[in-house]
DNA sequence: TGACCCTCCCCTTAGGGGAGGGTC
DNA sequence: TGACCCTCCCCTTAGGGGAGGGTC
């Protein structure tokens, strides 16, 4: 009846490597007979449940110094509370998950867009903005949001006066850019704004309001023709504008070559 | 208006430290301008927004490598790709931590009770238990049950023949160890010995049997107290024992001292 | 001899912490 | 002077990979 295992074998039988093992052994978790003459690991009967049962507990996340104390000097008290306190980690986790999943879906949904309908031009409401001039400082200006919500990420945003929009200077490439202003822009998906407690004082609300909404790409600091190319559809389509336009932040490369950034573009018309 | 931040302000705002800040200027993520006079960092406002998404980016999970490609070379469909990606894996994330959820679930029941019913004694009826032998090899004899199921785990227990147990020679704590046979069983919670394609050929069922349940600890190859304990429980109530005893481990250390092991025990009778 | 076994050493991620020294 | 800034170096987890050498 064989009694003991060599590493190879344990190894193939668990599926982990051998060094994996012998990594176990180091760490005082399972800690084989070894070989006088050759330091070969001779593993019993005994070492061999005490490692099914140690990798049981990495895959569930134990960390080896946990492991090594579950094995060598805890009560199974101590191992009920870790399983409670590893399940509450777990429990944690898959919160946590959850909320990234919905974050990582408005990237995924607004990347899409940026992807598919780059350059279309629709008609259609805009949600409600909260909305701040960039003042002295982005910092502070940016920190004012966090009183908000932290869990929205206010963007960048680039702003047009409707004047100056349909002006001819604006169609001088090399000044146009100099007629942007800066503001940070929240979409108000929790309908913050109609809290009672939200500071009017400090903070522009962007109510609904008929838009030409469309993606625009551009080669920041190089290049505005689908800008402008947006101003002429505007004319050409005898819009009337009832506000200035947001170009609100969808991706910003700090490439020192050519940024090519993506906005989502709100213009609002009548 | 101030154009310009230094690390430690960025830090501060976006809760971070300065290292990690550091850190993203030499991964070439995010690379201030740097002061020719005293090596000083000065973040612009572009700095400042791609700092603000990158941080949004590793709050996702992203490594910095992605990020790097994302902020540098990435087209924005490369980007929407990757936020897929990101999505599929949060999902197979989120779907393993359920699986392990029930894992630690089980884990946790099973110590719990092993502290709260320790010595109870209780009559009822056993699940059904997958059973092999250990014959020459644990490791071919456990190999056997994963073509059963990769979820559950087998348990080693040992085995008492219900003669040998009430003989008297069980009762000389240096040699009752010698009395022991070893078996590896599961718990068939899946009722996997109901499917047609069962090997009944090659496992041995034991199905729902009345029996004496509790939960053992003994330090193994030292102390058998608790298990003579029982013996002497079941003689004096007059039990009939209807088939052999199986101490399925719960816990097992590997002390080179002493060995606190945890066993819940079947006792079947009438 | 080929398939094992051993130890030692270097490498990975995303920072954290500290030393030692300069700057506003 | 205190609060900044800088670089350099070492440390962390759980292995993976390889070198160099011995063993069955």
């Amino acid at each position: 009846m064989k009694q003991e295992y060599l590493v190879g074998e344990l190894a193939q039988h668990f599926g982990v490597s051998r060094d994996t093992i012998r990594l176990y052994d180091k760490a005082g978790i399972v800690t084989p007979k070894k070989s006088e003459k050759n330091g070969y690991r001779h593993y019993s009967r005994e070492d061999f449940i005490c490692l099914a049962y140690v990798i049981e507990l990495r895959k569930i996340n134990l960390s080896l110094e946990e492991i090594r104390v579950m094995m060598n000097e805890s009560s199974i008290e101590h191992a009920a509370e870790v399983m409670e306190t590893q399940e509450r980690l777990i429990e944690e986790k898959i919160e946590e998950m959850k909320r990234l999943r919905s974050i990582v879906w408005d990237y995924k949904i607004c990347f899409r867009s940026a992807v598919t309908d780059l350059g279309k031009i629709e008609i259609t409401e805009s949600p409600v903005f909260i909305y701040k001039d960039v003042g002295d400082s982005l910092i502070e200006t940016t920190k004012d949001f966090s009183e908000l919500t932290d869990y929205h990420v206010p963007k960048f945003t680039f702003v047009v006066d409707k004047d100056l929009f349909l002006s001819d200077e604006f169609d001088d490439v090399n000044t146009c850019k100099k007629k942007f202003s800066y503001a940070v822009t929240l979409k108000d998906d929790e309908k913050l704004a109609e809290r009672a407690d939200f500071p009017r004082d400090r903070f522009r609300v962007v109510h609904y309001r008929k838009c030409i909404y469309t993606i625009l790409k551009f080669y920041t600091n190089v290049d505005y023709d689908s800008i402008l190319e947006l101003k002429r559809y505007v004319i050409e389509n005898g819009f009337v504008l009832t506000g200035d336009i947001l170009l609100r932040v969808i991706s910003m490369r700090n490439d020192k070559r050519q940024n090519t950034d993506y906005y989502e573009v709100w213009v609002p018309v009548k």
